[in-house]
DNA sequence: CTATGATCATGA
DNA sequence: TCATGATCATAG
């Protein structure tokens, strides 16, 4: 060991990560702009031109294409409970492709609020600002390809038309009546035909305050809203 | 600890 | 094969 090296203490080593050096863009059209610039490009293309060193593979960083291209497009929301690009009002997400250019996961929206009573009308929900305008960055997403060779897609804005979003609120209204009656800690990712509730959280024994059955306190894990693929694929395939 | 960003990995 | 349930990094 004497002489020897870590290879993770590498003094000149490049970070993965980095926040905040782009400036946020002042329209749509200059974020549309900066879209336009990276569509073609590849993932190491664009760490690279920030200064950043990229991952082996996405296991133990798992959001890090999505945070690399929040930062080249200049996001300044951090972890706010703001869209993404504040200034604009516009969510950016990524939206993992496999091999046929199909919508590979599904995308987590919002947390599950087991406290906020307040707002249970679809029209208020978090979850309905959070859609409202979503920056969608398409992202090959197949494993057999180095992450730093993967490309980006055509980036598009897209807000939800009446029909969409009335699908969202269905399945909304739905699961957030089975969270007031206190059957939270019950429902599984199989509910909800566009939206569904799956576990949000570092891992299972992550607890939070929920309410139960009979209206107590009760110790939940922590869970989020995705949007299923099939739900994400159609409005890829209506683009 | 909770927010952000998600993908992993195993069971059905 | 693929969706459900589990998990991982970082910022504040």
């Amino acid at each position: 060991m004497r002489l020897g090296y870590h290879a993770h203490m590498s003094f000149d080593k490049k970070p993965f990560f980095l926040s905040g050096q782009i400036t946020p863009p002042k329209s749509k059209v200059e974020l549309l702009a900066r879209c336009d610039a990276l569509a073609g490009k590849t993932l190491g293309r664009v760490a690279e031109t920030l200064g950043l060193s990229v991952p082996d593979d996405l296991k133990v960083y798992k959001g890090w294409v999505g945070a690399l291209l929040e930062t080249a497009l200049g996001a300044d929301a951090g972890n706010r409970s703001e869209p993404d690009f504040i200034g604009l009002g516009v969510e950016m997400k990524t939206l993992p492709l496999n091999l046929l250019g199909l919508p590979k996961e599904s995308t987590y929206v919002c947390s599950v609020s087991m406290q906020q009573t307040g707002e249970l009308r679809w029209k208020e929900s978090w979850l309905r600002r959070k859609l409202s305008h979503v920056l969608w960055v398409p992202v090959e997403a197949v494993n057999t390809i180095p992450l730093a060779e993967r490309y980006i897609g055509q980036p598009w804005l897209w807000q939800p038309s009446s029909e969409q979003e009335a699908l969202l609120r269905r399945d909304w209204e739905e699961l957030m009546d089975r969270i007031v009656l206190g059957s939270q800690s019950d429902i599984t990712a199989k509910e909800g035909e566009y939206l569904q509730i799956r576990p949000k959280a570092a891992h299972s024994r992550v607890v939070t305050r929920g309410v139960s059955e009979e209206g107590d306190y009760e110790d939940i894990n922590p869970k989020g809203f995705y949007l299923r693929t099939r739900f994400t694929q159609s409005i890829l395939a209506q683009e």
